[in-house]
DNA sequence: TGTGAAATGACCGCACT
DNA sequence: AGTGCGGTCATTTCACA
């Protein structure tokens, strides 16, 4: 959980945060000349986003395809019984193969990103989801990604 | 473009993806013990899972509120013209506060994910969107994630 | 917060297996 | 494909401004 002070970054930091988005192995040195910093001071900086919140961690970026995930959909989703306790998220986030986890505002209460190995296992996926999460799911196959996961750098 | 070849990993490939997938800084030293091989050896295994695209890159995990873009959808893309040469990928690149986009099956062509810093910006994106990509919009605002972009490590 | 110096430790090419 | 070595460069801590 994150504190929630929030988005009070200056420039320096928004510079490393954006050249750290581009790359997220970028040497402290790098970092500093890109900023216009000695490495000591980036150092630091990113230490304190790391803290803050804002810099949440650093991964790779996969190829889902080549990783022999190449079926993803998005499953919107709508809880059975409306009244019941709302921990659907904690529930489906049991399920390995659902990625993302959407609170969404209109007819569906969340929206989720799936990535399966094939049409059969995303099958038993939608059948886990729904009895995990006592919900019923619509499914939206994803024929092809043109691009995913971009970051502006404001 | 990656080629095509695809999916024949062997165990050590896959817990050198999990391994940086779960910490993309990760040092080779200590990738190298977390997967039984010397330094040299997983970098080498490294450097070639990045030539075949199955690592396509870095990236910090930044907390998109922090960041300043506390404004999330989901918007669906119907094209005006389905005949028309469907180049909507491309021109929908070009703005900026698309992070995402999908070609799905069903009866919208596209889904996409958007993150603006207000719902007056969120506007102004959903116009460019309409007319820089010829297309109809269908926007589910995003109130809360309660996960995303989670990677299962097979 | 920003800075420099200095010790530890990582990176990465190369020669060998 | 895997390994070890070694020159070079990055990381990290600390005392100071």
């Amino acid at each position: 959980m994150p504190s929630l002070p929030g988005p009070d970054l200056d420039d320096v930091d928004r510079a490393v945060v954006a050249a750290l988005v581009a790359d997220g192995r970028l040497s402290y040195t790098d970092l500093g000349k890109q900023v216009g910093l000695p490495t000591s001071t980036v150092h630091q900086r990113v230490r304190r986003l790391e803290q803050r919140g804002v810099l949440r961690g650093y991964t790779a970026v996969v190829d889902a395809e080549a990783l022999g995930l190449p079926l993803s959909a998005i499953v919107s989703v709508t809880p059975f019984d409306p009244a019941a306790p709302d921990d659907v998220p904690e529930r489906l986030a049991r399920v390995a193969e659902v990625e993302s986890c959407w609170s969404v505002a209109g007819e569906e209460s969340y929206v989720l990103l799936v990535r399966t190995e094939t049409p059969g296992r995303l099958e038993e996926v939608l059948a886990e989801i729904r009895t995990a999460g006592s919900v019923a799911t619509r499914t939206t196959v994803i024929l092809s990604t043109p691009f995913e996961g971009r970051r502006r750098t404001p």
